[in-house]
RNA sequence: GUGGGAUUAGUUCAGUUGGCCUAGAGCGCUGGUUUGUGGCACCAGAUAUCCUGGGUUCGAAUCCCAGAUCCCACCCCA
């Protein structure tokens, strides 16, 4: 036991890999039925791009991030999210000049230089999607749709969706000083992260979990009650849309998120399972990013879901994942010369993309048996002496014990149905 | 950054006031139960720097000190 996996990494074993290969797989085929297409970015990118695009006063950015000096000097990140690299490569690529909207997903594995904790993992794994030139509000109900049915498609139930929107930077600005002015007299009295969100970002007080339960911060202005008038008819209209889908909501007014891009529209998927870190699935709108970041102002929104949560939430809730086992048969051989003949047949078969096996070890035939038998392989040939004589073998399902007299050559055929 | 818990075989764990520990068990693994039909059962077997380094002691998995690693919670987030 002398190495052992780095803190906040794990590995992904053989034994539970079919539940992300199923998780991927649905995602992708819902993405795909919206329209999204998928997209695949860099693991890493020069750190001023996620400091500008992040937000250089998240904690993601300041004490989060896995930064080092390549050898050429350049202040390389290990991307703590997904949306600032397919910004990059949106407006690298000239993807603008697409029929809008432009619609990517993605699936990414992410880092952040965190204590660790349940369902928080320093190398983690994402699912998302990003859409771009479209101001909305059919997009945002167009999103959440995405992970509402794919949340259906997984089995997963009773997922909170909270909505809220947090304004555009005109009414969020105005509303911040009206914050500052409510708070002051009773800055004092609050804790010491408090008092510096005070200054630096007043709008997360609301948010606090030491505060939260005080009176002065449950009767605080909310943002939702001070929006101006396009980002308000933007709201009522993205409720209206998810009224006429049916999909159940929750306003939040309390949802903030914790990346600085966001205006408008921000949602979570919270579960009650998955330990404290009860956000499967966060996102919003960020209609300032893509300019910030360099290109012509276009309006964006996405969605990240982390796909360790989602698993744990699964698991909890006794979600099963079928497995496809790849490997149909497995034949047992009785002699060398069987074992020649099972080697012919197993070449014939995988060049037709059947799965089988077959003894590897020069076991006895009894621990081969055994093997088959733990092994779950669906069907078993045994090959000795009289199958090369007769040409001809018994294939046994094993589920049920019943046996199919084949011919050799007639294996493929038999195994396709 | 702040707190709490843990660390003994591949894994889950047991290990009495420090001596019977030459460290055990379940599961898993390998083989066998007359080389022609599996999962079960039975038998046999392999596998442990008892996290590391110091210390106390005639004697340490067990007590003391330091460190490492992991987990959980706070904060924040996916």
């Amino acid at each position: 036991m002398r190495y052992a996996a780095q803190k906040g990494t794990k590995d992904i074993l053989p034994a539970e890999i079919y539940k992300w290969h199923k998780a991927e797989r649905v995602f992708a085929d819902v993405c795909h039925d919206f329209g999204y297409e998928e997209i695949r970015i860099p693991t890493f990118e020069q750190t001023d791009l996620f400091q500008r695009g992040v937000g250089d006063t998240t904690d993601v950015v300041t004490k989060e991030m896995y930064t080092f000096n390549d050898k050429g000097g350049r202040s390389i990140t290990l991307r703590p999210e997904g949306t600032a690299g397919v910004v990059r490569s949106y407006i690298e690529n000239g993807m603008a000049s697409l029929p809008s909207p432009v619609r990517m997903f993605y699936s990414i594995t992410a880092f952040r230089y965190e204590k660790m904790q349940k369902g928080r993992m320093r190398e983690f794994h994402q699912f998302g999607l990003e859409a771009f030139g479209s101001e909305g509000p059919a997009i945002d109900a167009e999103i959440i749709s995405v992970v509402d049915i794919f949340f259906k498609k997984i089995g997963l139930k009773n997922i909170k969706l909270c909505i809220n929107s947090i304004g555009c930077p005109s009414c969020r600005n105005k509303y911040n000083e009206m914050l500052k002015d409510y708070f002051r007299p009773h800055v004092s009295t609050m804790c010491e992260d408090c008092q510096a969100r005070f200054e630096k970002n007043p709008l997360r007080m609301i948010d606090c979990k030491i505060d939260g339960g005080k009176e002065v911060v449950q009767n605080a202005p909310r943002l939702i009650d001070y929006l101006c008038d396009d980002c308000k008819t933007h709201f009522e209209a993205l409720k209206n849309k998810l009224d006429v889908i049916g999909i159940r909501y929750e306003i939040d007014p309390n949802i903030v998120r914790g990346l600085d891009y966001y205006t408008r529209t921000v949602f979570e998927f919270v579960s009650e399972n998955v330990g404290t870190q009860g956000t499967i699935c966060g996102g919003g709108r960020y209609d300032g990013l893509v300019e910030n970041c360099g290109g012509a102002p276009t309006p964006g929104i996405g969605f990240a879901m982390g796909v360790e949560r989602l698993l744990l939430e699964a698991e909890a809730q006794g979600i099963e994942f079928e497995k496809n086992d790849s490997v149909k048969i497995y034949f047992a051989g009785m002699s060398d010369a069987a074992n020649e003949e099972i080697a012919k047949i197993c070449y014939e078969l995988r060049s037709n993309g059947i799965g089988c096996e077959t003894d590897l070890m020069n076991r006895s035939f009894k621990a081969q048996m055994k093997y088959a038998g733990k092994s779950g392989i669906p069907y078993l040939a045994v090959i000795g002496d009289d199958e090369l004589n007769t040409g001809k073998v018994n294939i046994k399902k094993m589920d049920d014990g019943s046996q199919t007299e084949v011919e050799l050559d007639k294996i493929i055929v038999f195994l396709k149905r």
